[in-house]
DNA sequence: TTTAGCACTCGAAAATAAAGAATGCTAAAA
DNA sequence: TTTTAGCATTCTTTATTTTCGAGTGCTAAA
């Protein structure tokens, strides 16, 4: 256990690292604590020997280990109010009626990043787990259809699609009532092989051109699956302004993991609530911590995430989201 | 008017450079134009003086100049056939029947990006001069609604609505066809302003829950500009991991230009063809070249680029852009 | 017109030096 | 027992110098 002076000392030393990105050394702290540098110096290296702090090399400062992010992260860091400034900005996109919800989610992670100079994730709903609720076909000329599927949690997908040779809209009509029939409450991802062994054989009995109708619905449903998750970054660039990202080879391989849609989409949150990722503790990058969390729209779960260095500025980053999902679930 | 060993000169240095990305000596070539240094090193004194060459330092060997690569292009280069190798990659992308046709374009620039090292760029179609040939709403619920509008050039776009209030079936049908009949022909860029003048005045007479359908419809078409510019890129990273961006500044002037939308949208291809923008030639960057060319598909008209270094493999890239071009007009 | 030879320039890398920020430890002071 | 002053030590950063080699331009001879 800490002595008070301990803690003291320590979130003196995490809060000005955070802010300074600099080691921290004893004389800067003796005056805020009043005593000198030396007996600093015996707390620092106490607080070594619990592992919470770090060196960088034998004689530097000190600075947080990533178990000391950790502890002051629980057991340390206060909640701060949102200042008015960022609430200012927040509140006037909304406030802004005309936005969809995900529009609004969208500018103010935007408006954070800039905010904070991190970088921020949206990942939107994903549909894996939608079943398909209702299937319609627009005509649009001749040759030309749009297919538009619509899942029982409210996604709602389209996509052209392109017919071979003619075919009458009876026709149409009887396939797109036949696949609404047998396709409504399959899982969205399993809609292209229930097409082929449901819809397939029975197709061919009620319909004349059936061939060109079943292989423009087959391409079309084969890839709704595909374009199902939304992805959205902002503020790439913030996070490779922070010294700790000033060597070449490491900007590059944050830039290259942004890159990674596997990578990325990894990011999508799985527990409740705000959950931060100091590390090792996420799969993105040791040199980062992930802070995410879920966000419900139309009972169609998504994840906004920012990603910062470790030293990342905590409880305003946890105060703005917080105010973003609170006010997303109004 | 440049002698033919002034020519062959040249072109061994550009091709030279390209390959190694480093200043081209006289003692390195004189063997492959059976002569000595000192020769050598007369031609490219003379070269440089046409412009057509740099030195990076005063001793130091040559490199093109903007206007060498420029002069290269224009009167050196050979387009070369495309390697067995490269074919079969994109064959195999090409042949796939399953894929749309702007995924097979997607795809098949994100193999480019890999294949040269290179960034691929994806600028899908601009809709802002589309106009509206027909808007559908298909109900999903009490309360929600899918409005879905059909543009004169085939691009379709779906946007969900939210209800308010209770509405019956029979008001918003009626409310559609109003809008049918109003809106068709509009550009779809317009189609908020014109729902203001035109529809507000009429609904109110026609139509019970008009402020609630009113509201509904006028956020939703709102917003369906902003959507319209569909922007892919691939291989980011490969470009930042050329020698010409080694520096962590320059690499984080790029990211952030991969990053503005409006700039990116500005590679957007004017003319046909294929074009090249040489380094301040281009509106990216100025170390950069950017190749691009317009694709049609449905009749909307896209882009598809490549960036890289000025010290480009400009015949490759072209023969690899032609080939794609050829390919999707088929 | 071409080539050999030579002085010269410059960049990249390695070696050296100097300044400064911190530390740990020890012994004295509180 | 705790705190502090003092000091040698360690290591980073920055600047300076040195060295090495690649390449050039020029001149005079072939």
């Amino acid at each position: 256990m800490l002595t008070d002076r301990q803690k003291d000392l320590f979130k003196i030393i995490v809060e000005e690292y955070i802010q300074s990105a600099k080691p921290v050394g004893s004389k800067a702290i003796c005056e805020r604590l009043n005593c000198s540098s030396a007996t600093i110096r015996a707390e620092m290296s106490s607080l070594e020997d619990l592992g919470l702090l770090e060196k960088t090399h034998i004689s530097s400062g000190r600075i947080p280990s990533e178990k000391g992010y950790r502890y002051y992260v629980d057991n340390i860091m206060e909640p701060k109010k949102l200042s008015g400034e960022d609430m200012l900005k927040l509140q006037c996109i909304m406030d802004n009626k005309s936005l969809a919800l995900s529009d609004v989610i969208e500018r103010s992670m935007e408006i954070i990043a800039e905010m904070t100079n991190y970088t921020a994730v949206i990942l939107g709903q994903s549909s894996k787990d939608n079943l398909v609720s209702k299937v319609e076909v627009i005509p649009i000329d001749d040759r030309n259809l749009v297919a538009i599927i619509v899942t029982d949690k409210g996604h709602v997908e389209h996509k052209n699609i392109y017919l071979e040779g003619l075919v009458s809209s009876n026709d149409i009509s009887k396939t797109v009532e036949l696949i609404n029939k047998l396709i409504v409450g399959t899982p969205i991802d399993e809609v292209s092989s229930f097409l082929e062994f449901k819809v397939k054989p029975i197709i061919s009995n009620y319909v004349q051109q059936h061939e060109i109708l079943y292989n423009a619905f087959y391409n079309a449903f084969n890839e709704f699956t595909s374009n199902a998750n939304h992805v959205n970054m902002a503020g790439r660039v913030n996070m490779l302004k922070q010294p700790e990202f000033s060597s070449v080879d490491k900007i590059r391989e944050i830039v290259s993991k942004f890159e990674d849609q596997d990578i990325v989409n990894n990011i999508r949150a799985e527990e409740n609530g705000i959950n931060i990722y100091i590390g090792s503790e996420n799969n993105f990058d040791d040199d980062v911590t992930v802070i995410k969390t879920k966000y419900v729209i139309d009972g169609e779960e998504g994840t906004i995430a920012l990603i910062g260095p470790k030293r990342m500025d905590y409880d305003r980053v946890i105060t703005l989201l917080n105010y973003i999902t609170e006010n997303i679930n109004k």
